[in-house]
Parts: C-alpha cells; sequence; structure tokens
DNA sequence: CTATTGTGTCAACGAAGCTGACCCAACAGG
DNA sequence: CCTGTTGGGTCAGCTTCGTTGACACAATAG
C-alpha cells in the first residue's frame, strides 16, 4: 500500500487513477497523524502547566530559553515566530515569578539576555520528562531506522527559516555580524 | 552552557554519560521538529482560511466530515476531542454559509448526519492541495523509507484513543452506523 | 408515561495570538 | 553633544478557540 514509485509525470492509462488515489489517502493520513500526533504530543506537559495556571505559551518559552541560554528578547521573538507584545504576557509573569532571569547583554546593555533560573530548569526539566517518555516509548516501537525517516520528513515540514534555526549552534546567534 | 565533545566514535564501556546525554539531544532535538514542523505545516492553511474569516478549527471539522460523511455529531465530537459549544461555535456558521449539510439520521432521527456540500468540498481541496504540496515536498525530500518511518513514529505519538479512530474505516458510513 | 440520549444554545471565562500606539534607555553617527 | 535608530516594555482592545455550567427540546427506549 507504500509501496510507489517516485514518479510524478507517469499516468499510465488505468494506474493513473490508482496512483492519484493512493497519494490522496496518504496526503490526508499524514493530516491525521499530524494532527492526531501533535496534540497527544502536547498533551502531557499541558496537564502540568496547568496545575501551574500556566498555558502552552509558557512550556514554549522555558523550552527554548533552556536550548539557548543568554538569548535576547529579539531573537526568541524570531524563533517563536510571535509579536513582543504575545511573549510578554507570558516572559513577564516568568520572570516575576523567579523561572527567568535576564542580565543585560555585555556588548549592548539595551539587550536583556534571558536564562532560566535554577526553578526554571526544575521546570522545564519535570516537563521535558513526560514528554520524553511519551517520545521515547513512540520511537522504540518504531525503531531507530524510522526515527531517523521521521526526522528527516519533519525537517522538509518546516519552512526555511525554521530550519536554519535550528541548525544554528545551540548557543550564540551570528546574527550581530553586523 | 556545557562545553560538549561531539564524538560519537566511543561506544563501548563507560559510554553512559554520553549515550545519556545523546538521548537527551535527540529528545530536545523531537521537541523542537514537532514545534516546527506542525507550526509550518498548519500555515498555509491558515493564511486562506484567514481570507475568509475562518480559522483552523474551520478546517479540522470540513477535513474530518470530509474523511468520512455521514458522520454524527456525536462521533466528531469524539474524534476532534473537544466540546459541543467549542464545535458549535465552528460547526453553525459553516452550515448556514452552506458548507456543510445535515440530515436526520435514518435509524434515529435526533442524530444529525454531517457531510460537505459541494461548496464545501471545494473549500476542503482548497486547503487540502495547499497542504499537498508542501508535504508533498518533504516526502520527496525525504524518500518513501523515510516517510514510512514518520508514518510509524507519529503514530507512536498518538494516544490509544486517537490510533482506533484512525484505524475505524475512513469514509464509509453509507451502512448503518451506530 | 417516563427516563435517557442527541443536539442546540445562552452566558461567562481563559489562553494565546494579533494590531496600534507610545515610552524609555542605550547605541551610533554626524 | 545632539539626533535618529534600535532593543525592549507596556497599555488598550480585538479575535480565535478552547473551557464549564445550565437549560431546552425532540426522539428514542423502557
Amino acid at each position: 500500500m507504500t509501496a510507489m514509485p517516485e514518479s510524478p509525470d507517469i499516468k499510465p492509462v488505468g494506474a493513473g487513477r490508482q496512483l492519484l488515489f493512493l497519494r490522496e489517502e496518504e496526503l490526508r493520513l499524514a493530516q491525521d497523524l499530524l494532527f492526531f500526533g501533535y496534540r497527544d504530543f502536547t498533551a502531557g506537559p499541558d496537564a502540568i502547566l496547568a496545575e501551574l495556571n500556566m498555558g502552552r505559551a509558557h512550556h514554549r518559552v522555558l523550552h527554548f530559553i533552556g536550548r539557548r541560554p543568554g538569548v535576547t528578547v529579539g531573537d526568541l521573538l524570531a524563533i517563536l515566530g510571535i509579536t513582543k507584545q504575545s511573549l510578554g504576557r507570558v516572559l513577564t509573569p516568568l520572570i516575576d515569578e523567579g523561572y527567568i532571569v535576564q542580565v543585560p547583554g555585555r556588548n549592548d546593555r539595551r539587550q536583556r539576555l534571558l536564562s532560566l533560573t535554577p526553578k526554571g530548569q526544575e521546570l522545564e526539566r519535570r516537563l521535558f520528562e513526560r514528554q520524553r517518555e511519551w517520545v521515547m516509548r513512540a520511537y522504540r516501537e518504531a525503531g531507530p531506522v524510522a526515527v531517523e525517516g521521521f526526522r528527516r520528513v519533519m525537517r522538509g515540514l518546516m519552512g526555511a527559516e525554521a530550519r536554519e534555526q535550528l541548525d544554528r549552534p545551540t548557543g550564540v546567534s551570528p546574527k550581530s555580524a553586523a
């Protein structure tokens, strides 16, 4: 059912319909998988967050700051792809409640370099572990080859911008080369 | 940040720490991929929908009704995993504007069997084609083996409930569904 | 005839996006 | 030194899409 040649141009009479159908069903399946998969992937952390009166947006902020300690507000905005105001509504409480600290940039003192406090690391880790179990289960069941395939496809689903961000060393952004 | 050596050569004894680290990075990468991938996967349809003053929720309704014509409201609620009220706010306008029709069930006349009108099919197809291009690009770049792996992992990321729903015959129902 | 079920709907709330406008401090260039 | 730009913060208001709770009503089941 999944075995089909890579030939988008060939339309042998009779087989064309079949191919077309398979492709369409294939794609619709992908839509289903992404919807259900993503939903259930986020369900674990969501439950923890709800108890703390937080949402998915808080998790994302914790995650990406944890991933790139010392990131600037501007870079974080670029990574998340949201507006300053949207970020603010989530970031400010996280700072106020001691999950995140900001220190002025050493080169440019206007910048606020963000990093997790121990408290922030702890929460991020809790959320991470929850998702880790979930993903590891899927990885184990699917096997290493499948995992590699998963990564390749997900990468392809990302836009060019996102791909660049992902490829950027998990430390400082070389954007300030200006 | 901890500066870590990139030397995956060593695998034998004493590699525990290294392995642990790799696993963690592996998992964090999965988080990134799912966030960016899902976001960009939905971006295309979102743009079309915005022009029609609709949102992602409308797309999901069109998608799942298209996938299972004649589905009942109750089943749709179960598939989407949302409340009646949430669905109503999206479903009612779609019916009012002629994208979806409901016909009373022949076995149980309380039920409203939902299906797409030609207008609804047309819109669903537009949205589908947009996403199709995007996914096909990713599939083509990744290759068939990767696609199979992607499917296996995504399936594993789904909860048991969702998996059952997915396995239920798609688009059948002209029979007697209960 | 009564209880339950399938569906619809009102009202209020929360999370997380958005735009527009404006402010301040720090940097950069003349 | 003065001025314009940039990094960041904030107020105000709007939208989408999820939630709970309550109630209505027709149809089905017993």
